[in-house]
Order: structure tokens, then C-alpha cells, then sequence
DNA sequence: CGCCAGGTGGCTG
DNA sequence: CAGCCACATGGC
């Protein structure tokens, strides 16, 4: 790629409850990660906005504020990719919210304690991209976290870009309209089950046709957004509320079926079998609208 | 070798 | 409608 002057750093101003050290352990616990890279405390991405591709760097000041620095560009920064770039980091790392009431909770609740005294200042890291959030979710189901890494890298290096700079390369998620115009055949390489490249596929033909979009179901009641996740093939209960979670931020998804979730508060509670869903349930009877951080400080407590 | 991993759809009685 | 089962692969 060329050369170009790009264009000033971009500040971002931080809220209360974050803490750089907190996020960055979420963001580094899995080696084979292949959507960013992390070094000295930099987070390095290529994000996509349109046609448009930029190589960012983020950094952290003093938990106060982030600095994003244009390593590269495919073209010009122009004033609206500021903005939208500005917007994506901000849903990536939750800061619209304030999780002083999560907190609250929290402290007076015996399973969560422990865990956000642990992790505090960390949120939930989300994915801003409808549908990369639901592939995520389809290559996550019933397999473990790290081969779920692996089937995502080998989907990312098959059909997705890359940017490269300074000998590495940072790849951009495969687009709903590159995904949609493929077959199962071309994900032989992959080493996921037919049933879920069908699945991806099958996702990607709903965004492609305008059935499916982030800006139609962030517009929904939690409960119908739900129902029109679960109406995917593929996509059940846990998948939907993942999704609910991760991407279309709604603080009361609760993906209660997940067996990471489980195993948490089995070991938590020093039980010697995985609690029902009826004692998940009661313990989780004081989260109302704060399921989701509940769950994702929980599953930190796991890897 | 058997069982478990951030489940789901399809089939069966 | 509840109860099974296959599904690709890796770690332990």
C-alpha cells in the first residue's frame, strides 16, 4: 500500500468504569484470535467502513481517555469515516453505558462478587458487525472456545481481506454479500460441519436480502428481536441471546443454556455437578437488565 | 478410548 | 411435545 499523510489521532474520553488492564485479559485470552492483534498494551485492527478500509491503533491513557492512530488506509480519511470508526470502537468496548448499577448489584450478590472485584472495569467486548456476531455465535455452538478460534480464522483466511503492514496481516470479517454467493462445497476446507456452513450461508442470504439487519432488530422489543433471531436457521435460544448480547446490546440477554455459564458457578459454588437451569434462574432472579454483564464477568472467571 | 466443549435441527414414539 | 441423535475436531 502506499504511502499517505493521515489525517490527526482521534481521542476518545473514556467512562468511569473502565480499566485497559481488565479488557485487554478478556481481549488476549485466546492466542489464535485472528480479528485483531494485541502488542505492548496496543490493540491493532482493520476495520471496514463500506468500501472504505483503515488499519487503526488504539491506545489507552491513563484509563481516562483512547487514542486511535491511522497506521494506514486503503484511501483518504475522510470526516464521516472518523465518525463512523469513533462509533464502531465505542460499541466494541460498551462505553454508552454506565455499569454503576451492574456494580451495585454486583457487590451484594454472593456469586458475583468475587468476579467483579476480579475484573473491574471491564465490558463486555462486543461485536459491532451483525453478521460476524452470528457466525461467531453459529461456529461457537457445542464446540470448545479454542477450536471455535480456529474455524473462525480458517473461515476469516478463506473468504475475508486482509490488510497488510509491516510484514503482519490483519484481516477484515467476510461480508454478508461475499458469503451469500458461495456453497457449502467451498467451505470443504473448513473443518466445521456441513450443518453449519449451511447455517453461515444461509444467514448471510437473509442480510444479503434485506430480511435480517442490525438496524431493523435495534429498533425491536428485546422479546421480538429474539423471536426473529430464533426464526433463523441455526439459530436457537442460546446463538440468539449471544447475539443480543455481543452485538445488539441489550443488557437482559441471558444465553442460560451455555455450559461455560454453568461450569462458572459450579466451580463458584464448589458443586460437584452443574447447577439446573431452575437454580441458575433463582440465582439470577436480581440481574434484571444486567443478565449479560453477569454472564460475561462469570465466564471470565473461566478463561 | 471416552467424554466434554460458549447447541441446533431433525427424527421418533 | 419430550427424548434421542448426528455433527467435525481437539484437549485431556
Amino acid at each position: 500500500m502506499t504511502f499517505r499523510t493521515l489525517e490527526d489521532d482521534i481521542t476518545i474520553m473514556l467512562p468511569e468504569d473502565f480499566d485497559l488492564e481488565a479488557n485487554l485479559g478478556y481481549l488476549t485470552r485466546e492466542k489464535n484470535e485472528c480479528m485483531y492483534e494485541i502488542e505492548d498494551g496496543f490493540i491493532t485492527k482493520a476495520i471496514a467502513i463500506e468500501k472504505a478500509r483503515f488499519l487503526i491503533q488504539i491506545s489507552v491513557i491513563a484509563n481516562k481517555q483512547m487514542v486511535v492512530r491511522f497506521l494506514d488506509a486503503a484511501q483518504p480519511v475522510e470526516e464521516w469515516h472518523r465518525e463512523e470508526i469513533v462509533k464502531y470502537i465505542r460499541e466494541w468496548f460498551d462505553l454508552d453505558r454506565d455499569i454503576t448499577p451492574f456494580y451495585k448489584i454486583a457487590e451484594a450478590d454472593p456469586l458475583l462478587k468475587t468476579p467483579v472485584e476480579k475484573f473491574r472495569g471491564l465490558r463486555v467486548i462486543g461485536i459491532p458487525d451483525l453478521f460476524e456476531a452470528l457466525c461467531w455465535g453459529v461456529l461457537g455452538q457445542q464446540i470448545n472456545i479454542a477450536f471455535a478460534y480456529t474455524l473462525k480464522k480458517q473461515l476469516v483466511e478463506a473468504f475475508g481481506e486482509c490488510m497488510e503492514w509491516k510484514g503482519k496481516k490483519y484481516w477484515i470479517f467476510p461480508s454478508y454479500k461475499q458469503i451469500s454467493q458461495r456453497t457449502t462445497s467451498d467451505f470443504s476446507n473448513i473443518k466445521m460441519t456441513l450443518r453449519k456452513s449451511e447455517y453461515v450461508i444461509g444467514i448471510a442470504k437473509l442480510m444479503a436480502s434485506g430480511e435480517i439487519s442490525k438496524e431493523e432488530l435495534m429498533k425491536m422489543s428485546f422479546q421480538d428481536a429474539e423471536k426473529k433471531l430464533t426464526q433463523i436457521r441455526g439459530v436457537g435460544p442460546w446463538t440468539a441471546h449471544y447475539v443480543l448480547m455481543r452485538c445488539l446490546r441489550f443488557g437482559s440477554a441471558f444465553p442460560i443454556d451455555d455450559v461455560g455459564l454453568m461450569n462458572a458457578i459450579k466451580v463458584l459454588r464448589k458443586m460437584d455437578r452443574k447447577p439446573t437451569k431452575n437454580e441458575i434462574m433463582a440465582l439470577s432472579a436480581s440481574w434484571k437488565n444486567w443478565e449479560s454483564y453477569a454472564t460475561f464477568y462469570l465466564w471470565r472467571t473461566l478463561y
